[in-house]
DNA sequence: GGTAGGATGGGCT
DNA sequence: GCCCATCCTACCC
């Protein structure tokens, strides 16, 4: 495929799309792209975080100078610091208001993989460039500094990509409250997510 | 193949 | 002071 082409084929995804119940938008997002700057990669993992009674989400504790994006607008940004040393994106669903966001956790690398590779020297295959939340804002270049981005336009986007994908439901990683639930997303038989199901 | 433990710093009680 | 939506290395099958 011509690389140039992948940056902008498929329209970007209007705001009416993050405007949904928050298990929909991530679902949704499954198969979609994401691009930023000279770097794109195909969504294949997501968690949903609701409002409510989901006391594993970073909402759950009320409005904070932190949490402020996750009950605003749809289809922002949220990125986070994890651990000391990560960020993670979410992105926002849901009416302006009430909180709700889709942790992207994996992608199928497609667009700029030399400079994936740059920022990933210590990967040692292509999985390992984008299979986890904090491996892919690394390769992908995004930070703290896009948190409240307005992902409908801009150099941070997301496209549509394959038409239609076969999904997988597990519980969420990593989290300790509501381990059970059924909030993590995955395209049938990808290679690129972290974890075989 | 699998896992235990360390790195590292902001958010919130 | 404790928690944390992680990653990497070392070490062990």
């Amino acid at each position: 495929m011509d690389p140039l082409s992948v940056a902008t084929r498929g329209r970007i995804l209007p705001r009416s799309f993050y405007a949904r119940p928050t298990i929909e938008v991530a679902r949704g997002l499954l198969g979609k792209l994401l691009v930023h700057g000279k770097t794109a990669g195909m969504i294949v993992e997501t968690e949903a975080y609701l409002g409510g009674e989901d006391l594993a989400a970073h909402s759950a504790r009320g409005l904070t100078a932190r949490t402020k994006v996750i009950f605003g607008p749809p289809g922002h940004a949220y990125v986070y610091f994890i651990y000391g040393m990560y960020d993670c994106l979410n992105i926002v669903a849901e009416q302006d208001g009430k909180p709700g966001c889709v942790l992207l956790r994996a992608l199928e690398p497609v667009w700029g993989i030399h400079i994936m590779k740059e920022r990933r020297p210590r990967a040692h295959s292509l999985r390992d460039l984008t299979s986890g939340p904090g491996k892919l804002t690394l390769a992908m270049g995004i930070t703290r500094k896009s948190n409240g981005a307005d992902i409908t336009r801009g150099n941070l986007v997301v496209r549509e990509w394959l038409p239609a994908v076969e999904i997988a439901v597990t519980p969420r990683i990593g989290i300790r409250h509501c381990q059970d639930w059924p909030l993590r997303f995955v395209i049938s038989g990808n290679q690129f997510v972290s974890r075989r199901i």
